[in-house]
DNA sequence: TATGTCTGCCC
DNA sequence: ATTCTGC
DNA sequence: GCAGAATGGGCAGACATA
């Protein structure tokens, strides 16, 4: 049975009445597993890194070949090929393994610091690159055949390689036989030179009408990273000499959307916080620091990497007071807890009512989820209030009067189809990117916390800065 | 044809 | 993406 | 110090339904 490659009209039921079909096979423990499979709520328990395990066990009766096995795992992302050529070659084999062009590489990942000093005293000498808020792109070129082969994974390694034409023909132009490489790509104006939003990045056709996308939003590519040159796998060579390998192969051209990562030396705290704030002037997102001699780690986040983000830093953070509207029941460890998430909103005094502005699922300790459950559930009240405005979609498990009043922290203010809070007839409404619990207000009445018009304001301001 | 619902993926 | 928690 | 498991907003795309 294979469902999915059924699609087209009527696809749904044909593949409602195979499941049907296979569910009247099965004794009842068998069907309930089937049918969480279908829900998406089968809890293995385990992840790709118990699979490594596991091979482990199966090599050698214990787990002492996992470190061997998870690093050919990371430099070539296939688990059917790293069982098969376990089982057939050996550990030998598993050792031997080499990054293959087309196959992906598990990709590195940033951690974070609060502070520029924090950042200065964890790695001394370093230095900083932009943030830029785009898709994290992996590159593979091989022109060694009659035609040049490219691909693009993503972030989480999807095979992204349709969706972005325009930059074939500028990577193709690189002077090698083959390359990987990753980078940031991220909407540009030319207009006005400036980065789009992520949101409007975002927007770049995945399948259909990719070509007019292109020109719609063009993109540009800023590559910071080179994995593997001519043949020679590079994940070993400091950072630095990485840099400027891959500094060399991109011709700076203003034009040409392919561009290559700024980069400047750190030495003191001050002059990182500089440097920073250069880049929160030009609308970025932020800085990420990277260790000058670390080698590329595929699949780790550590302190090689750290990015300091925009709102970290003092007087730039975005805050708000909301009214917690109603909580939702969560799953797994939450499910325990009996909520998982709650809603929050604010007021806009002049329709005397409160409006959504996001779901908030972070931020709380376990013993804090109780409590709050606990708070909540001495707020409850059986149906939504009338001076709640809220879409249908987003209606928690349980509504709450609008009386407890909690801090919300967010990277961005945005603007939302889904939220209410400032929602007019003509007028979409804002919504919080990234938001997190912070604590509480008790200070404060939810009439007094922050309002519709205040959220406007800070909305107006972000765009400013 | 237009709209609503859901999924998978980006951050 | 952010955050918390257990190892 | 790191991996894993909770959770967010919001986009395109696929189908169903009206």
């Amino acid at each position: 049975m294979n469902l999915e490659k059924i699609e087209g009209t009527g696809s749904q039921e044909e593949k409602a009445g195979k499941l049907f079909e296979l569910l009247a096979q099965l004794d009842p423990i068998s069907a309930k597993y089937v049918v969480r499979i279908v829900l998406g709520k089968l809890r293995l328990g385990f992840s790709d890194m118990t699979v490594i395990d596991a091979l482990s066990w199966m090599e050698v009766g214990d787990k002492s070949l996992r470190a061997k096995i998870e690093h050919a795992y990371n430099i070539s992302v296939d688990s059917g090929l790293i069982a098969k050529t376990l089982k057939e070659g050996g550990i030998k084999a598993i050792e031997q393994m080499h990054i293959t062009i087309g196959i992906p590489i598990r990709p590195a990942a940033a951690e974070r610091l609060p502070t520029a000093k924090d950042i200065v005293d964890k790695l001394g000498k370093c230095v900083a690159q932009p943030k830029l808020d785009g898709f994290r792109l992996q590159i593979h070129l091989d022109k060694t055949g009659p035609r040049p082969k490219i691909r693009f994974f993503s972030r989480n390694l999807k095979d992204m390689s349709d969706m972005f034409p325009d930059l074939v023909a500028p990577i193709e132009a690189v002077d090698v036989q083959t390359l990987i490489c990753e980078g940031e790509a991220i909407g540009y104006d030319a207009n006005t030179d400036t980065f789009l939003p992520f949101q409007e990045t975002v927007k770049r056709k995945r399948k259909h009408g990719i070509e007019q996308a292109a020109t719609e939003f063009p993109l540009k590519l800023f590559l910071f990273d080179l994995l593997y040159l001519n043949g020679e796998p590079l994940l070993d060579m400091p950072h630095e000499q990485r840099y400027h390998l891959l500094k060399k192969l991109v011709k700076h051209d203003q034009n040409n959307p392919l561009q290559f990562i700024a980069e400047k030396e750190i030495t003191t705290a001050k002059q990182l916080e500089e440097y920073f704030y250069e880049m929160i002037e030009e609308g970025l997102e932020g800085v990420v620091v990277k260790r000058m001699n670390a080698i590329y780690q595929p699949g780790k986040r550590n302190f090689n990497w750290i990015k300091l983000k925009r709102q970290e830093e003092g007087e730039l953070e975005d805050t708000i007071d909301c009214a917690i509207l109603g909580y939702y029941y969560g799953a797994g460890k939450r499910a325990t807890f009996g909520i998982g998430a709650f809603l929050v909103g604010v007021f806009n005094k002049g329709h005397d009512r409160f409006e959504t502005v996001a779901k908030v699922g972070t931020g709380l300790s376990d013993v804090a989820w109780k409590e709050l459950r606990t708070k909540l559930d001495a707020a409850a009240v059986t149906h939504k209030p009338v001076n709640v405005e809220c879409a249908k979609e987003l209606y928690p498990d349980v509504w709450t009067a609008p009386e407890i009043v909690c801090i919300i922290r967010a990277d961005e203010i945005t603007k939302s189809p889904t939220h209410t809070a400032g929602k007019t007839a003509h007028e979409l409404g804002y919504a919080l990117r990234f938001p997190r619990f912070m604590g509480y207000r008790e200070d404060k009445s939810p009439e007094d916390a922050t309002t519709v018009f205040e959220l406007k304001e800070m909305f107006e301001h972000q765009k400013s800065r």
